[in-house]
DNA sequence: GCGTGGTGACAAAAAAGTGCGTAATTTACA
DNA sequence: TGTAAATTACGCACTTTTTTGTCACCACGC
């Protein structure tokens, strides 16, 4: 997704939080700051260079919140900003829409199968 | 996103709404029934490869209802199911939550330029 | 020949993964 | 005491994978 094709609010959240993980970087930081290796150790399948490329752009949405200390191992924090921390209930909401309608959808699996009309309008 | 890497709901339904298309296809389809070619007509920049990828998708997540019409000129028309009328508000919040915190962003653009801090933990 | 709603093959573009290098300092070990 | 190695959070170049787009094609009836 380079560039927006509509004017819609929608879309410009969906370009920050589409894929994988924007948020379960948000559900992870709302638990706290956390580091560069936190993240990486809660999820172990992102690579450095994607978890970086996500968190700045978290950060340029104001969504997280960066902080380096200066220092000898280097050392870097994440947090949610106040946005982000708004943000959160919404995620679980579709989250908890998804269980709801997952719990509906899963008994008889496939039932919409055949469902074809055929009408004269 | 191929496949899962976490066990989590939010994973799961970002792997259906993830992209531009999702929403925005929910958004117009909230409007009522839509035939294939409306929806092309209310995004013309998607391919209709991709229009039917996507809306196959989204009938498999149970989010839209497709119902083919036998006849003529063919005809197939696309509806939200009960769920996907369910998620439209969930949408909307999030939508309403960028809004407001675009608002609050914007004015000065990035006051948040040099935050670095040098503790000593 | 047109419009409808597709499917499939192939190509282009975008996103993601891999491995190496960097900084400054602490610690490990001989 | 000197040297080597590890740590942390990346950046860069390169390759692989995934996604998206393009084009051609199908059937149907008018």
């Amino acid at each position: 997704m380079k560039s927006l094709v509509s004017r819609c609010p929608i879309e410009e959240v969906m370009q920050v939080l589409s894929g994988r993980w924007p948020t379960l970087l948000i559900y992870y930081l709302k638990d706290g700051t956390k580091r560069f290796s936190d993240l990486r150790r809660d999820n172990p399948t992102v690579s450095h260079r994607i978890l970086t490329h996500e968190l700045r752009k978290l950060e340029k949405a104001g969504i997280v919140q960066r902080t380096v200390f200066d220092g000898y191992p280097l050392r870097v924090e994440y947090d949610l900003t106040a946005a982000g921390t708004a943000l959160v209930p919404l995620i679980d909401a579709i989250a908890g829409w998804w269980d709801a309608h997952d719990a509906a959808r899963d008994p008889a699996a496939e039932p919409s199968a055949a469902e074809r009309a055929a009408a004269v309008p």
